[in-house]
RNA sequence: GGUCCCGUAGCUCAGCUGGAUAGAGCACCUGCCUUCUAAGCAGGCGGUCUUUGGUUCGAAUCCAAACGGGAUCACCA
């Protein structure tokens, strides 16, 4: 309608304005609620070329859209805004449209190149928490929203399986769990504990002893006790702790630090990780037995809290594989000259003339660091997808240095393609106590919020009724919706770039900007199309203001797809669709639909509530969200 | 210290490709269930859009600086 309305004006630019115009001078937007109207005409820009005022200027092209095109029917000018009322069979129109397409809203599946997605993405030492929440729900929201768009997507992670930090675990399970009467160690079976978190266990059992150790280490040194370390170490620590004399406060914090780092160096329980680490890259058949049983159990749990999330994924890539490819391109680096080597076997590459620092890319032990193994992924997908457009990786924005990094390198070793590498950064999730610290126990592990939620939602829920009839197990449905909509609603609503705040309490809410909310209304339509039975055809009728602005809505949500996919941005949807179900919601409240005793206006009412129920089921699809039927 | 991100109502967030009197939710107050699900609706209260300059007919929005908060600069991931 805009751009019938935009090439009336142009094509009849020089009798309304005495000139041609650019396009780009012609601008519309959104009618302010206060005003009549359905779209609004900015005159500033032309207001200059016609050389009139913005009153007269408006008269002038209103009474043309009205009189002479009679594509408006009412318009007002207010300042230098053109208001333009449409006439009600446009809006009938727009929403016949709608009802006639069962998929409004996406575009052709396949009509746009593939994508792949990455996300999750964990470390297989410890359990996923609250960020892994954030980082899950978006990275399928922007699967499913690339999807909708049209795009082939691949939905991928990459498990941080090796390393250092699983052999932290592995050591410590191996040395320091108990036995059991029958003389076998602690596992997922014989302690009923799920397989990531006995795993997890383990690890912080590592970090404990790691951290008694570095004590008693600076306890020694402090004695004047040096027996048994090395002189490069030793010196070190003199020199710090000379440097301590006459510093102030902050400072000397700083030097206690150094030393407590030369302390953890020192200790044989890390020089022992480090050395499964070393075996572990040289295939040693027992530490490769103990990684892979492990992982296994690791991988068991990680599916359930997968499973129970409701993300999924087509294809993915374990670091252990990745990281050979990885070391490989780091040797053609250096032959490249790309990367330099230090005397001591370490290798880097040195990106100051790009204004970022030298980085290291393989240890001088021989062992792969984060960004060898990341070099090697990317380049891996490409060779097992090669008609990826590009990749977004779903990652903190504690990483943003990393994936500049990462880019750029890639694009240094001459792949065209690192230019299509995205990383989706989003903030960090806080907690009302602050930030969540593993080390002051303050993490929120994402198995227990889920569960939190749901059971939240079962008493709620039971509270106000609505669940006569239904079968224990629909109920169980039921409150899974229920309490995974609220929570994924609750993390997805903010623009993900932004660092957000997570309130339990606000998360299992019911009222107001909330999951719940929006599937409550869509509950209530199903309940009232049930009631109403077959719709019948309506021809000619008239609209209430509150069924335009539906319609409106309704309209809008193709550009809104557009928009969140651009800008792999699900907030933008649900932020839509908030808006649309209030819009729904007054109207609900104001009109009667199935009672109306006016045929082809129950029809109609009957349709546009059917259209908001379509939008909303697939608006919050997009989202990974569920919708009931009944609630 | 270098680099990057953020600053809108008491709180949590929209609005940011420049346009009219800056919007929601929560909280607080007042109404509305003998009619389609009140997890709802209507209304009230609440703002120096951190500050100061600049660009512009017009700035919460763009630019610069200051202040405040965060991240990062590891032979961690």
């Amino acid at each position: 309608m805009e751009n019938t309305i935009k090439h009336a004006i142009l094509d009849n630019a020089t009798a309304l304005l005495g000139t041609t115009v650019d396009a780009s001078m012609i601008q519309f937007q959104k009618t302010r609620k206060d005003f009549a109207g359905d779209t609004t005409l900015v005159l500033f820009p032309l207001v200059k070329l016609a050389g009139t005022s913005p009153q007269q200027l408006g008269e002038r092209i209103g009474t043309f859209l009205k009189d002479e095109q009679q594509l408006v029917t009412d318009f007002s000018v207010i300042g230098g805004f053109l208001n333009l009322v449409y006439p009600t069979s446009h809006w009938l129109d727009t929403l016949r449209s709608i009802d006639g397409d069962t998929r409004f809203g996406m575009q052709p599946a396949g009509s746009k190149p593939a994508i792949m997605v990455e996300y999750s993405s964990p470390n297989t030492n410890k359990p996923l928490h609250l960020g892994h929440l954030r980082n899950n729900f978006l990275g399928y929201s922007v699967a499913e929203i690339l999807k909708a768009y049209g795009h082939d997507v691949v939905k991928t992670q990459i498990i941080n399986d090796r390393g250092i930090h699983i052999c932290k675990s592995m050591l410590a399970w191996r040395d320091f769990s108990p036995l059991n009467e029958k003389g076998e160690r602690e596992t997922p079976a014989n302690t009923g504990m799920k397989g990531d978190k006995l795993v997890g266990k383990y690890y912080v059992e590592f970090d404990k002893r790691f951290n008694a150790e570095a004590k008693t280490i600076m306890e020694r040194w402090a004695n004047g006790d040096f027996e048994g370390f090395d002189k490069t170490t030793i010196d070190k620590y003199v020199e710090f702790s000379a440097a301590l004399e006459g510093k102030d406060e902050k400072a000397q914090a700083g030097i206690q630090d150094k030393i407590k780092e030369l302390a953890k160096n020192a200790t044989n329980i890390l020089r022992e990780a480090k050395d499964l680490l070393v075996r572990w890259e040289g295939r040693d058949p027992e530490v490769y037995l103990l990684w892979t049983t492990m992982n296994g159990w690791v991988y068991e749990g990680f599916n359930e809290t997968y499973a129970k999330m409701g993300v999924d994924f087509d294809r993915l890539y374990y670091e252990s594989e990745t990281f050979i490819l990885g070391k490989d391109l780091v040797n053609e680096g250096l032959e490249k000259g790309v990367f330099y080597r230090k005397d001591d076997g370490s290798v880097w590459i040195d990106l100051t003339g790009d204004k970022l620092d030298h980085k290291l890319l393989l240890r001088s032990d021989g062992t792969s660091v984060y960004m060898t193994q990341d070099l090697g992924t990317a380049v891996d997908r490409f060779n097992d997808y090669p008609n990826l457009s590009g990749i977004i990786y779903t990652v903190g924005n504690e990483q943003d240095y990393h994936f500049k990094v990462l880019f750029l390198i890639l694009k240094k070793l001459g792949y065209s393609w690192a230019d299509a590498c995205f990383h989706l950064s989003y903030g960090m999730v806080d907690l009302p106590s602050g930030k969540m610290k593993s080390r002051e126990g303050t993490v929120v592990d994402a198995d227990d919020l889920m569960d939190e939620v749901i059971e939240s939602a079962r008493e709620m829920t039971s509270e106000r009724g609505h669940l006569e009839g239904m079968t224990e197990e629909e109920k169980e449905t039921l409150f899974r919706t229920i309490g995974m909509g609220g929570l994924k609603y609750f993390l997805l609503k903010v623009d993900p770039k932004k660092r957000m705040l997570f309130d339990p309490a606000e998360s299992i809410e019911l009222n107001g900007h909330t999951g719940p909310f929006i599937q409550y209304a869509h509950a209530r339509i199903q309940s009232l199309l049930t009631k109403a039975g077959t719709i019948e055809a309506y021809d000619n009728t008239e609209l209430e203001q509150s069924e335009i602005e539906i319609v409106k809505q309704l309209a809008d949500y193709p550009k809104v797809i557009e928009e969140a996919a651009l800008s792999y941005s699900p907030a933008v949807i649900a932020n839509y669709t908030y808006e649309l179900v209030k819009l729904y919601n007054q109207f609900y409240q104001s009109v009667n639909i199935n009672q109306e005793a006016d045929a082809a206006k129950r029809a109609m009412r009957l349709t546009l509530s059917r259209n908001v129920a379509k939008v909303i089921a697939s608006s919050m699809g997009c989202l990974g969200i569920t919708v009931p039927d009944r609630m």
